[in-house]
DNA sequence: CTACTTGCAAATGCTTTGCAGGAGA
DNA sequence: TCTCCTGCAAAGCATTTGCAAGTAG
């Protein structure tokens, strides 16, 4: 809801009903001979309603039921079939969050302090700018382009607020 | 070098020699207690040669005498220190750098193939986007901006000759 | 029925730590 | 000489894997 083209926090379910999405998934699974047990939809249905990345820590606590050595083999199959999206924090553990193509472009807030991680929409000039840059950048590094990202960090207001920065 | 404003590959070094660099390295070493000994010169030594981002795994075949716990303490201290800067690649290892005010502000291109990280400035005119977007950010959510990062992802010109994409 | 999945436990591999001797100032 | 540093080996810990039983289609 940011005044000027940002919006942030709990991101917005691109328009695809429940339905929809769990077919898509269920697609892409079936093209890498995977299914869509209770365990994936489990940890999918998780992901959306958290809507920010999370740790598999937080699976664990959320999801008692799976067994860690699941979750770790659901991620890679679901990462595989472009279904989720690993991405990294320094230091921290991984974090998994929806693809990009199931919900918006994006990009991330991190807090240096508590390590979360606020997902942040980017405003289209930002965008252009850097779709202009990153395709200088291919041009003349012989470099193919397939994404990018932007993580600003800092420390955020709980952390502030608990006497931090 | 870029014709446009991106320059790629080794990064040049700010005007500092390698004296001036020693002192500045030592002066926030001792801020800690810490000495600037020969494993930890060793290691910006490297940093500095390398001009991108290596792994400890690189540092341990490049100072095959330094001992790999002795590499990883001494990236601990040199990092407090602000000396160096550790990076995140997803699912890699961490990879570390000489800190951004010994150097100059750049960003990544990051190989989802091998891994490769390449250094590349930032146009202004992307910098002054983001420097705007940052501080609309900081506004609506309380969040105090330390600093950004922006990494591209792609494939490497060496990835694509051997087969890739 | 035939593969894919799961849980458990063991293994893996990066990273951290304890300790005793070595080195910087 | 008082700390800090280093190497070695052992410990920690997130992640991966082997295996036998469970389950989706």
């Amino acid at each position: 809801m940011g005044s000027v083209g940002f919006w942030l926090g709990t991101r917005r379910m691109r328009q695809l009903r429940k339905e929809e999405l769990h077919e898509l998934v269920t697609e892409r699974l079936q093209r890498l001979d995977r299914r869509f047990t209770g365990g994936r939809r489990a940890i999918v249905e998780l992901l959306i309603d958290a809507g920010h990345p999370v740790t598999i820590r937080d699976i664990g606590e959320m999801r008692p039921g799976l067994a860690r050595s699941s979750v770790y083999r659901n991620l890679v199959d679901l990462e595989q079939a472009g279904v989720v999206r690993r991405i990294a924090v320094d230091d921290e553990f991984s974090r998994y969050e929806l693809a990009e193509d199931l919900t918006e472009h994006h990009h991330h807030l991190l807090c240096v302090k508590c390590g979360k991680v606020i997902d942040m929409a980017s405003p289209a000039p930002l965008e252009r700018e850097l779709d202009q840059a990153v395709r200088e950048v291919s041009k003349a590094e012989g470099f193919l382009v397939a994404s990018h990202r932007v993580d600003v960090l800092g420390v955020c207001a709980s952390c502030r607020s608990a006497g931090y920065g």
